[in-house]
DNA sequence: GTCTATATGCTGATAGAC
DNA sequence: GTCTATCAGCATATAGAC
């Protein structure tokens, strides 16, 4: 891979985070990279196979940030560590939450690309798993009240990545400074933690 | 108002709702409201003014619904009946919460128009502080445990809107059928409110 | 009000010289 | 590998006839 090659995939990843896949042009990446834009398609032929790959490579890159915590025995202590990491990895990729989800709700040949990806990758289907003999065992042990492993992860993601999806409108609309804002996150990660701690505790 | 000129508000309403406001165009509303295009412009001069009229009328109408709520003196009754409502409501405009999102996430003019037309609203202030006089006297009665208002309403939208969002992923990448997704979403609605009533409750 | 025709601009992608 | 030049397509918006 030249210098210039990846100088694009560098440059083509900040763009799409900033202004999406139809927010940018094959143009724009080329002027930011200092050549031109048949370089861009001399590359990477299309736009949307510059973009497919990275893309897969930011969901991966999340994947294996989450799977990268070990088990070790406190139900409640771990969930605090991963909702701690997970917060922080998001908190310096802002824009990534909304980048996933805008291809999850509206490109039907990405969910088909993830599903083949992600869903039917056996790495992954044994992270799932060994997560979910644990969500089971703690159930089993009345650590925890009774939930199905999906419910439980969807309530975590929903609540961080809502934080950060509506973040922009929190600064623009109630006018936030960048202070306040760092204020709001750390509060906002508490009550997640806190909501979870109570909503999951056996009765 | 003419027939012509509502037909074609009606149309872009389903169009932007499903291919949101970069995926439809001018041409593809004419086309379905059965004139040409000149028409549309005529009508609404801009595809953002005619964007617009529409978005901020849908934010409205999903703030009035919640709105007609009325305290009774049981707090997680209530609370239970509004996420009944707002659930049911949204299912039955799946695409808008994406719509909403996709605006706050990525238009900064739009959110200050939102902030103009919502936030210094009087009317929608004067239904915020009510509900926030609501929750300060359900802590301080002990009925619930200490919390902001604004958080609890971030918790609340952020597990309503992001079983919707991430709906079309459930539906291509775990191949649910329509029938299992009625009861995923029936499930996930007793989730939320166990999730909430656990979470929210005193010590 | 409604139409056709068109101006103007940007896009992704490619052909072909060097 | 790198460049310039260009193609074909689609977009929004408008001018002007009726």
């Amino acid at each position: 891979m030249t210098e210039l090659e990846m100088r694009i995939l560098e440059v083509a990843e900040q763009l799409f985070l900033e202004r999406g896949f139809a927010g940018t042009s094959t143009t724009d990446i080329a002027r930011e990279a200092g050549c031109n834009q048949a370089l861009v398609h001399y590359y990477y032929r299309t736009k949307e196979r510059l973009f497919a790959q990275i893309f897969l490579s930011k969901v991966d890159s999340v994947l294996e940030y989450i799977d990268h915590y070990t088990y070790n025995g406190d139900f409640f202590g771990c969930l605090r560590q991963l909702i701690d990491f997970y917060f922080d990895y998001i908190n310096h990729h802002r824009r990534l939450p909304f980048l996933i989800l805008n291809e999850l709700a509206t490109n039907h040949d990405r969910r088909l690309q993830m599903r083949e990806f992600f869903v039917e990758n056996p790495q992954r289907q044994r992270v799932y798993f060994a997560f979910d003999e644990v969500v089971k065992q703690e159930v089993e042990k009345g650590t925890i009240r009774h939930i199905e492993t999906f419910d439980l992860l969807i309530d975590v993601v929903s609540l961080v990545a809502m934080t950060f999806l509506t973040l922009p409108a929190l600064q623009d609309m109630l006018q936030k400074s960048e202070p306040e804002v760092d204020t709001y996150l750390n509060k906002r990660k508490e009550e997640i933690c806190l909501l979870l701690a109570k909503g999951l505790s056996a009765d």
